[in-house]
RNA sequence: GGGGUCGUAGUUCAGCCCGGUUAGAACGCCGGCCUGUCACGUCGGAAGUCGUGGGUUCAAAUCCCAUCGGCCCCGCCA
């Protein structure tokens, strides 16, 4: 331990090379280490420590006969002291070189040995893997991110980032920062609350994304705009969702839509360039809204597998089968997908599906299985033959294969065999987890309509650009749910990584959209007023996008959770386990900002 | 707000179904020995409010209820 006599805020010597870089090419110079005992094998006479840093490790061997003094504090060091070292890289002798570290090929003679600081056991190994509970690792993050996997994980979420922002400076984006602290604009997701202390009563919101922001420094005359911004989101977390995230958010003026989808895709590919080492094909190719959600049930489709969704309907127009007819007759359809032989399903599992779906979506699902004689299952019998060859040939049947049956309203149905459809691709691994199927997703509806507020609400947000061939259907609200926006999400293997629209750049056309969702001239005004004020001042056309970057690095680093590529992330009750926030504050705080705590 | 699942030495877990010895194991930790190990070896040792509270019982880690927390999911997330 180090006294306090001794103890020194500066090293007794700076760094001259990290552990893990150390090869043998190294051997015969003199090096000073800096770096946490990882190991330390004590054989009474002999000590060898396995020094680690950022870069990796490297053996240490303190020979009491080279250095006394060394061999005598190598003693005293438990893991995760954090010491400094003086010795000679030297090659192992043969028979003792490690093949299983980049190191292996040589180790330290030292001849200086000092203990900086010292450490209680730690809670869990600094190893390879992460056998603690997360709990855990969350509490003592810091220990957590000296392992290997989190220091790769942050080392690639820079690296990507670093290639972003190298592509968007190349092609002439300039990164301006946008404010914290701004207005509450409610629509969409709760907002982080922030009270104004110089303005008792008064609350800023944390942003939820800058996009207003960036669409007035289009009308500002930047032209090109980028940003990696840090955007806040007060609902419920989930494995890719935390309170706060980071977006990288661009805009440009006067954009066509492959404009901003080209900027997009070469921002990506750079990102997996630079990571990865891989070369991503541009353009990605397109897939229309309307049709991801005929053949795949969802709005970002995972394209590593097969197994779309048919639609069956035209092969039962007059089945005398009671409830496809009913629902045919309500303009509902039959929906199917057709799961190949080689992909066998037990009559259990079967059942257990269509229970599954019974108690959760109140939906029947039918199934039947192509056999030598023919359909068999729960409703082969109340299909006639010419049905049956009809539907085989539309969903591509042959024997052996399973077909999975649908009946009801295509915007119910349609998801439910999308969800299905991803859990058999789970389930028979259909999707190699190093194929990366880019695609964008386009042509999305402005609008849908909200069940639950009984009017329009946006599908992208309100400052969505219809399409012109569109516009004249903005005239009434029942037809304005036909029209399509210029909007376009990226999805990578059934994630959506972003997406972005050409906006409105019309104040009247603005005004409209907001009237078409319910908001009175006022409140749009009262909400929106210097966004409406500004586009009336020559406001040039314009468009872009936001990224997740979380979500992006999810991908880079081959994690199914976002916490593993932030640093300081929060659990699933929003809370930091290792500083204790959110807590409790000062009532003079409180009094200070008008505010008073009722529960 | 709802559903599922987990909570036992510092850590990872077993024990829980079917209540009954002193609650075990591995790793880690502490001490001894050890000059070529690299998950060092070896001998010995310490270590537990079985998440918390209540209930049932002669007896609760074990059964019941409530509650807190982690994780996954639904709702929610323009």
């Amino acid at each position: 331990m180090p006294k306090s006599e001794t103890y020194s805020p500066l090293p007794p010597w700076q760094r001259t090379d990290y552990c893990g870089t150390l090869r043998a090419s190294d051997a015969g110079r003199e090096v000073a280490l800096h770096g946490w005992v990882q190991t330390r094998r004590d054989h009474g006479g002999l000590i060898f420590i396995d020094l680690r840093d950022r870069e990796g490790i490297v053996q240490l061997v303190l020979n009491p006969a080279r250095d006394a003094g060394s061999h005598q504090a190598g003693a005293e060091a438990r893991s995760e002291f954090f010491v400094a070292v003086r010795g000679t890289v030297v090659r192992r002798a043969a028979g003792t070189v490690n093949a299983e570290l980049p190191t292996g090929e040589i180790e330290i003679a030292v001849s200086a040995f000092e203990i900086l600081n010292v450490s209680p056991p730690p809670p869990f190994a600094i190893g390879d893997e992460d056998t603690a509970a997360e709990e855990v690792r969350l509490k003592y993050r810091y220990l957590d991110l000296r392992r290997p996997a989190m220091q790769r994980n942050l080392r690639r979420r820079h690296q990507a980032l670093q290639a972003i922002r190298n592509f968007l400076d190349a092609h002439g984006f300039i990164e301006v920062e946008t404010p914290i602290l701004f207005k509450s604009t409610p629509e969409g997701a709760r907002d982080y609350l922030v009270p104004s202390r110089v303005n008792p009563g008064k609350f800023y919101a944390l942003p939820q994304s800058p996009q207003i922001l960036k669409q007035i420094l289009m009308i500002g005359g930047l032209d090109r705009y980028y940003q990696i911004a840090r955007c806040f989101r007060d609902e419920d977390l989930r494995a890719n969702r935390q309170p706060e995230f980071s977006q990288i958010d661009l805009e440009m003026t006067g954009p066509r839509p492959e404009d901003v989808q080209s900027v997009a895709e070469g921002m990506i590919a750079a990102a997996y360039e630079r990571v990865l080492g891989v070369d991503i094909n541009t353009p990605f190719p397109r897939m229309a809204y309307a049709d991801a959600m005929e053949s795949y049930g969802s709005d970002k489709p995972d394209l590593r597998f097969g197994l779309e969704i048919r639609n069956l309907t035209s092969a039962f127009t007059a089945t005398s089968f009671k409830v496809f007819a009913e629902v045919i007759a309500q303009g509902g359809r039959v929906y199917a997908i057709n799961l190949p032989a080689a992909n066998q399903l037990t009559r259990r599992e079967l059942d257990e599906m269509t229970e599954a779906i019974r108690t959760r979506y109140s939906m029947g699902l039918a199934w039947i299985k192509v056999q030598d004689a023919g359909w068999q299952g729960p409703i082969a019998k109340f299909v006639s033959e010419a049905e049956r060859s009809s539907a085989a040939e539309i969903a591509g049947l042959k024997t052996g294969d399973t077909m999975l049956i649908m009946a009801g309203e295509p915007a119910k149905v349609r998801p439910i065999l999308g969800d299905l459809r991803l859990q058999l691709g789970a389930k028979f691994s259909l999707a190699a987890e190093d194929d990366l199927k880019f695609l964008w997703i386009v042509d999305f509806p402005l609008f849908e309509y909200s069940e639950d507020d009984k009017r329009l609400v946006s599908v992208n947000h309100p400052f969505t650009a219809p399409h012109p061939d569109d516009l004249r259907m903005l005239e009434s609200g029942s037809s304005a749910l036909g029209a399509r926006a210029i909007a376009y999400d990226m999805v990578l293997n059934g994630q959506e990584l972003g997406g972005g629209s050409i906006r409105i750049h019309s104040r009247e056309l603005q005004l409209k959209v907001f009237e078409l969702l319910g908001l009175s001239r006022e409140e749009a005004l009262e909400r929106f007023g210097f966004l409406i004020e500004a586009l009336g001042y020559g406001a040039p056309p314009h468009g872009g996008c936001a990224f997740g970057v979380d979500r992006l690095c999810m991908m880079l680093c081959g994690t199914d959770s976002l916490r593993d590529v932030i640093a300081f992330p929060k659990t699933q009750k929003a809370v930091d386990p290792m500083s204790g926030a959110p807590s409790e504050v000062d009532p003079r705080q409180l009094r200070e900002l008008s505010i008073k705590v009722t529960s």
